[in-house]
DNA sequence: GCCCCTTTTGACGCGTTTCTGACGCCCCCG
DNA sequence: CGGGGGCGTCAGAAACGCGTCAAAAGGGGC
């Protein structure tokens, strides 16, 4: 879940941040003055904050500069200025965005979308599993390695892409026309052969006793499926 | 230095702002309309994109998408449009910012800042590779430099891109495709012939063994991976 | 306008991968 | 106890991808 800190001193607009945010399921902290804006910020590690420029205890500028002392959290800032030195001024200290008071809510909410995508980071694979791990192998798919006993082994396109689909699905169980059509393409419905020619393959390869595999079960005439 | 790609179809506009930002030691291309602007755009990797949304050709949008298909440049969008729809769906199609004809030149040229500040790299402590060193030779990143038993190594552009991404990649297989698209352009996926042309190029310049390589490995049908 | 470096393009041989068919085994079922 | 379907194994044939070389085309600098 994406956390945002919105930081302003009119309880209006705070109100309003916090109702539309909290209905497109952001976690919302909120903080009126600066220095809570700070303390929020370091104890909640927020994903963007959003800054009004004019608080009460400091100099919205300050706010960033703080901020910006130790992260690189996404900052929208809002103001009621609309002087082009204020933005200057604002952007270089280190903020992302500058919205001017008054704001519609849609335009807030996509510049915030922009803010916290292109924060996130490159790789898709955030919370994915990435390697996979048996007793005989490691199956490494961001890499897209495999290794036993500490070499690598060696593995055709064909074979590969067979392995990725069944780990992909560990301990699942996968039906051959589900995996011909995943590996060789929606046309091959039926070509069980392949199959049986490349999981001997991959057993020649992986499993410690290729007739007595482990970890590429046969599920006879259904499919088969990987378990670690 | 950072470059900048301009697509304006107004020249008036295209040359208030390329001598602003040349004053200002960018340097910059500029495209008229939305296909030499994606033509451009995989050339010459710009740093930061400044988008009309208004052009001749295609829909501001579709560009904005098109360059969202492969690379994560900073976009930032002008528009005569006010309307809170058309920021937002510039806004969610991928762009960064979006500012308003008409525009101050200060304001826009501080969000120019802040957009490239962002999509630096993170700098100093948090890990970020610049030098990679392998038995046979040195890579610095930063510097765009290799070197090999105490003298640099000449690389055209191209191959140095290559390497590059490899190198970015290190122990990660890096599909064919994806590298033909990075270093050629999104529109060069199929070209493997490219790829067998300066990989060999590349093993002759940097392996020891150029008919053995050590380091530039070749995973039949799938691509390449560099290995420390 | 000319020259040189880089990029693109085409052709060829070779090794590897994929496809294909044949065979035997095992297990389930009749 | 016999039959059959599904599976594993093997090996040869066809197709494909890779490395290599060389020449043409392109582009930038002088």
């Amino acid at each position: 879940m994406t956390r945002v800190l919105v930081v302003d001193d009119e309880p209006q607009i705070v109100r309003a941040l916090v109702i539309n945010l909290k209905a497109r399921t952001y976690e919302v902290d909120a903080a009126p003055d600066g220095a809570t804006a700070l303390e929020l910020a370091a104890a909640r590690h927020p994903d963007v904050v959003v800054l009004d420029l004019g608080l009460p205890d400091m100099d919205g500028v300050e706010v960033i500069k703080g901020l910006r002392g130790w992260t690189r959290v996404p900052i929208l800032v809002l103001s009621a200025r609309h002087t082009s030195d204020e933005k200057v001024e604002a952007l270089d200290a280190g903020a992302d965005d500058y919205v001017t008071k008054p704001f519609g809510m849609d335009e807030l909410l996509a510049r915030l979308r922009a803010a916290v995508r292109r924060a996130e980071p490159v790789g898709g694979g955030d919370g994915e599993v990435v390697v996979v791990e048996t007793d005989g192998f490691t199956v490494d798919l961001a890499a897209k390695k495999v290794n036993r006993d500490g070499r690598d082994v060696r593995l055709t396109p064909t074979e590969w892409h067979l392995l990725e689909v069944l780990v992909r699905n560990g301990g699942r169980l996968v039906g051959q026309k589900q995996l011909l059509q995943e590996v060789w393409g929606p046309s091959y419905g039926t070509e069980t052969n392949y199959l049986r020619v490349y999981m001997a393959q991959l057993r020649r390869k992986l499993e410690a006793d290729p007739s007595h595999p482990r970890h590429f079960i046969t599920e006879p005439g259904m499919g088969y499926r990987f378990e670690r």
